[in-house]
DNA sequence: ATGTCCGATGCTCTATGATT
DNA sequence: AATCATAGAGCATCGGACAT
């Protein structure tokens, strides 16, 4: 999995990594254990040194040390060997700015169980149950979530980042969440629902004691943290796509909604 | 030595797409 | 609708590989 990548070190580029692959070279230790020389000596001599520091970082679980050194679109590599340390998240907001406008709900799901807060009633739970992770994943976190939860609860989420619309837009998926699942081919349990009738729904709850619309609205937010596990799933394996030998992770169970 | 090509990197600047 | 981080373009630079 990650022993099969590159491009994480100065001076290999993916093209240069997607070379060494069709050239057989597809692991670090192939890469150490083959005396052909695919740079020059000095390059080579360093690549070699990096490849042994990397195999102590995965040793010691260094999620640093990759992300540091991964491209925001590669860092989606991690998946596979770091998808205990991860969480998807996605929030529910009264609107869109975050001058006037408020959280309603949160829901995180780290690949097994899927957590639920609510603006009014356990929403300060989140801090603590946030800080059990490492990575956070999002689609557009770094523009909407983020900057709405750091204003909420007035703390920076020390938490490694991968945001799922970048790396979608770098593999060519343009046209928000919902486009980008349809054009990936993935299926939803809870569909016609929108951010817009998010927002209304959390204001019948508000202001009529809709309960049942508070229901609805924290299902919405569940589907959309589901969704996020198909997506990175999906882009690893594009992004994974020319590499002989480890294409294709698949999806395990999700929990149902209905 | 010298020239040329190629790949990788690193700036600056601007337009834009995404969330509820 | 409000907002702004980022991708992408354009450009310069640097080092390696290779031919002459």
């Amino acid at each position: 999995m990650l022993t099969y990548t590159f491009c994480h070190i100065k001076g290999i580029s993916c093209t240069a990594e997607k070379r060494l692959w069709d050239g057989g070279i597809i692991s670090w230790d192939d890469y150490l254990k083959n005396n052909k020389r695919f740079f020059s000596y000095k390059k080579d001599q360093f690549i070699r040194k990096q490849l042994e520091i990397s195999k102590i970082a995965l040793e010691a679980d260094s999620i640093d040390f990759f992300f540091s050194r991964l491209s925001n679109e590669q860092q989606v590599r991690v998946y596979p060997h770091f998808k205990n340390k991860m969480v998807f998240l996605d929030i529910e907001t009264t609107g869109l700015s975050i001058k006037d406008d408020s959280i309603t709900t949160i829901a995180i799901y780290n690949g097994h169980t899927i957590k639920n807060y609510i603006n009014g009633q356990n929403i300060w739970n989140f801090i603590g149950d946030i800080t059990k992770y490492s990575i956070l994943v999002t689609y557009n976190g770094t523009k909407f979530d983020i900057p709405f939860l750091k204003k909420f609860f007035g703390i920076n989420l020390n938490l490694f980042h991968i945001d799922l619309c970048h790396v979608l837009h770098n593999l060519g998926y343009w046209g928000g969440l919902k486009e980008c699942e349809r054009k990936l081919g993935i299926q939803r349990q809870i569909e016609g629902i929108d951010g817009v009738q998010a927002v209304q729904l959390w204001s019948y709850y508000k202001n009529i004691n809709d309960n049942s619309a508070l229901k609805q609205l924290i299902l919405y937010n569940s589907q959309d943290v589901l969704s996020l596990e198909h997506i990175i799933i999906k882009a690893y394996n594009k992004i994974m796509k020319d590499c002989p030998v480890s294409n294709n992770i698949s999806l395990t169970k999700q929990p149902s909604l209905l």
